[in-house]
DNA sequence: ACCTGAACACCGTTCAAGT
DNA sequence: ACCTGAACACCGTTCAAGT
């Protein structure tokens, strides 16, 4: 085959077929999306560096086209449920794609640009500068958690085991997954959210 | 080779054997394993099923030779403290297993017995049986966040940044990450115990 | 019952060769 | 500059064959 006259690759394309096989498959190879764009597998790495690099793509993907929110006339914790909701919700748009991301570090500027957001809405709000960074990893924390609870195929909350009384009790009346999952980073953010509110007002947090 | 007197493996043996290779390299795989060993690869399928049976018996592993701490005679904050420290103490003596095991279902005991656990003292704490599993679930996710920050290979807080001025002042004084991921957890952890506190003396969480 | 060797289908990455 | 085909070292799993 000679050189086409315009590429068959680029990096949006090599972005796009990866993360819907991950989205379809829970997890992509070079074999794979070599197939799906129709080309060698040697042609990808004329865009790619390595494996992890296209993790690191599927990143900036989910959390491009961030539109900056004016969270400064509302209130802070109003800004900070917001700014912690749509991160989870980039996660939630793509579950299967979240235990990729957690092994690898953070290089994105969109996701910095979150971190930087919630930073500026805690230090208005008056939280202790010491606790900015615990706050804000604490909603990365139940973020992360909560989408991967999404990945999880099947689990052992809803089975009633007479081994386990107190937790078959709570687990009760449970709905979906993707029920438990929410309301369980709503909680978390509800008790991080007064405890903020708590620290703010007193200085012995 | 004929058939030995007595067997050359064991579950345990296997177990070990990838659970070191976890700790020291980040993944374990059948040739390294039978290499480790001194088998054929083909072996240790007399003992397991296949890679995921591996996994959860390395959860078994890390979460087996529980000491049901005597839990009644503390206030229930206490309690909780203990057990969710526990819980993240078992994950942080293997941060690089962690991966592996969050895309997999629950299925040890000794987990549940933890869960259980939690639900008792929440339950005997007062709060009410709806928000249960969310807070055992929010430990859960702390818990795994925590663990799974030690393995990142270094991260983007300690640069400072001029495009992120308010989290670049709040990660300032940073110390490692073993120590932020630590402070997260007990931020979180403390923000949860007050949030129940609440939730308990109140009854309009 | 317990192990080996060989096979199969998969994977990430490199590199010489083509236009 | 952009692509191909072949090569290499790796992987999980199966299975006939040996004792």
């Amino acid at each position: 085959m000679p050189r086409p006259r315009s590429p068959l690759l680029s990096v949006d394309a090599i972005v796009s077929a990866a993360l819907s096989l991950v989205d379809s498959t829970g997890d992509f190879s070079f074999p794979r999306m070599a197939r799906e764009l129709g080309v060698s597998q040697a042609a990808l790495y004329n865009y790619i560096d390595n494996r992890e690099h296209i993790i690191e793509l599927m990143r900036g993907r989910i959390f491009s086209d961030r539109t900056h929110a004016d969270t400064d006339d509302l209130p802070w914790e109003e800004a900070l449920r917001a700014l912690a909701r749509e991160y989870r919700a980039r996660l939630v748009g793509h579950p299967r794609l979240v235990p990729l991301l957690v092994t690898q570090t953070i290089q994105d500027l969109a996701v910095m640009g979150f971190y930087e957001d919630m930073a500026t809405v805690l230090g208005n709000a008056g939280l202790d500068v010491s606790a900015i960074v615990p706050a804000i990893t604490t909603v990365d924390y139940l973020a992360l958690g909560s989408a991967l609870d999404l990945t999880a195929p099947d689990d052992a909350w809803s089975a009633p085991d007479d081994r386990f009384p107190a937790l078959s009790l709570a687990a009760a009346h449970l709905k979906t997954r993707e029920e438990r999952a929410e309301a369980a980073f709503e909680f978390g953010l509800e008790v991080l959210v007064r405890g903020v509110q708590q620290a703010v007002a007193r200085a012995d947090f």
